[in-house]
DNA sequence: ATGACCGTTGGCAAA
DNA sequence: GTTTGCCAACGGTCA
């Protein structure tokens, strides 16, 4: 049978390790390739221009590398269930591809379609792509759990190999007997949105520094593999989070659009490591890949991954409402110029260092403000360009202490941290240029300068730049012991046995779930290992 | 089963 | 300048 395939990129915009796209031209006379932009999305929620920018690049580059296989890429205008319907019988399509997505919204919005399809008599096929392994393998490898440490995550992927290779990309004979009817007109039906149709205003753009595509990140990936030196020797906890440019790859944004197949960079990366002593995880490149799959995997598999509530890997906490504290934070006026500064980062570029995020995200929950770790990751998700469902939640529960991560002890200092890696305070002086002339020993703690030097810096502290509006090291205190609290209202640990849960498994979880009113830890496992046997 | 071990990235003072 | 031990003390994993 001669196929006509639709095929629908969501993440995974690129042609290269894409096996679901190769999978859509086999036996084709018609490919449609096809990217769904709901235009009222940005009404239910908060994204950057920035990250709009990046995204319509990708789709733009998209579009170009296409053209180059004589295709097209068509932009459709509405929701999944409004267009699906319509596209199939005016296309008469046979066959729909796309990447398995694993998020929770997600799987229930493809499962809708799946219906939709199988109602139109169109064939699905779905592949995985975005992740180094298929996440329900993983879990079904650890007695239908995820894995909630590193070393366990370990274990299990080594038990299962390392990740399938990468595809190429479809080449034009791939494409010999399947051609992409486009019709003038549909430059402006089908073409790549503006800024402005999506309703957002270019004049609230940041610095173009990490221009959206797979071509982009195929030249960057280049770019850095080449330094084999330093891709042998990276350790991810060395570098530095407040460099004037950035001391990582910043490849994130491209692997969380999929521009780069995360599979594509582990492998380039064994043959950079191939023969030569190198850096391990979980510090290396490749243990940052793993901290993905890591975090992709408990997102999963973890109900309620997002939330506090009705998680149950989550500690309970009863973080403050403070409107004026969120506020403060989110737009870089907390009188702390390191977190500011970071902040500032965050708004006008859309990617800080993962060890930025860390002296942020503290400071935003159990380090000082207290306010709930959602909020924070509402924030990141809107303003950071790679921002990834599972890998913002599972970040924000580590660095609140809410779980993977309970030494809450250990506490960011919104003064000292930055000061290991940037003595002289530059980073501060790029990002908060109303500070730059305070001298070194102050540029931390600029609210300790005397007024004359504050003066001769011209910014008078509570004036031109807020006082701190908490005393971190009273704060710091108070809110290890209201972690304590929290810890111990969570009862004692529960065990699951996932072949058969037993009485005393339930009874451990019961008083559990009663406190915190969440169902038991041992049913939502068993539902797991249940729904991923099928 | 119970205890020991250890965990990507703390801060600080003392040596 | 680097290394050490203390602060007060977490849970998941594994033997």
């Amino acid at each position: 049978m001669r196929h006509r395939s639709i095929h629908w990129f969501r993440k995974g915009l690129r042609l290269h390790d894409n096996p679901a796209l190769l999978a859509a031209t086999r036996d084709c006379t018609e490919l449609y390739p096809i990217f769904i932009l709901d235009p009222w999305f940005p009404r239910n929620m908060r994204v950057s221009a920035n990250r709009w920018r990046f995204l319509l690049e990708a789709l733009k580059d998209l579009d170009e590398n296409l053209k180059v296989l004589n295709s097209r890429l068509f932009v459709v205008r509405g929701t999944p269930a409004e267009v699906f319907p319509v596209l199939f019988r005016k296309w008469k399509v046979t066959r729909l591809t796309f990447e398995v997505d694993t998020e929770p919204y997600s799987k229930q919005r493809d499962a809708e379609v799946e219906c939709l399809a199988s109602e139109h008599d169109v064939q699905v096929i779905q592949k995985v792509s975005n992740t180094l392994y298929d996440v329900d393998r993983v879990i079904a490898e650890n007695n239908g759990k995820p894995p909630l440490t590193y070393v366990r995550m370990q274990t299990v992927l080594a038990s299962l190999g390392p990740p399938t290779r990468p595809v190429q990309a479809p080449t034009p004979e791939d494409m010999s007997d399947c051609c992409t009817p486009w019709k003038p007109a549909y430059e402006e039906r089908y073409g790549v949105p503006t800024l402005e149709e999506l309703g957002q205003d270019p004049e609230s753009l940041g610095p173009h520094l990490y221009p959206g595509g797979e071509s982009e990140a195929l030249q960057r990936l280049d770019l850095h593999m080449k330094r084999t030196v330093w891709v042998c020797n990276f350790k991810k906890p060395d570098t530095e989070p407040n460099s004037l440019s950035p001391s990582t790859t910043v490849l994130s944004p491209y692997v969380k659009f999929g521009c780069l197949s995360a599979r594509t960079f582990w492998w380039r990366l064994a043959e950079v490591y191939r023969g030569k002593p190198h850096s391990a995880p979980p510090v290396s490149l490749h243990g940052q890949l793993l901290w993905r799959e890591f975090f992709y995997t408990a997102g999963a598999g973890i109900p309620n991954f997002s939330r506090m509530e009705g998680n149950p890997v989550c500690v309970q906490v009863d973080w403050d409402d403070n409107a004026a504290y969120l506020k403060a934070w989110s737009e870089g006026r907390t009188g702390y110029p390191f977190i500011d500064a970071i902040m500032t980062q965050l708004r006008t570029e859309g990617w800080i260092h993962h060890l930025a995020r860390h002296a942020v995200a503290c400071f935003l929950t159990r380090g000082d403000l207290w306010i709930s770790w959602e909020e924070g990751q509402k924030v990141f998700e809107e303003l950071l360009l790679d921002a990834d469902w599972s890998l913002n939640a599972g970040n924000w529960q580590w660095l609140s202490a809410s779980a993977f991560f309970h030494q809450f002890f250990r506490v960011y200092s919104p003064v000292a941290f930055g000061k290991k890696t940037d003595k002289n305070g530059d980073y501060i002086r790029k990002y908060l240029p109303f500070l730059k002339r305070f001298p070194a020993e102050h540029i931390y703690e600029p609210w300790k300068a005397p007024r004359s030097v504050q003066q001769a810096a011209g910014c008078i502290i509570g004036r031109d730049y807020p006082k701190p509006i908490v005393v971190h090291e009273v704060v710091r205190n108070e809110n290890i012991q209201r972690m304590k609290v929290a810890y111990a209202k969570r009862g004692p640990p529960s065990t699951v046995d996932a072949k058969e849960p037993g009485q005393s498994a339930l009874k451990k979880s019961r008083k559990r779930a009663a406190a915190a009113a969440t169902p038991s830890v041992a049913d939502i496992f068993t539902k797991i290992t249940k729904s991923g046997k099928n």
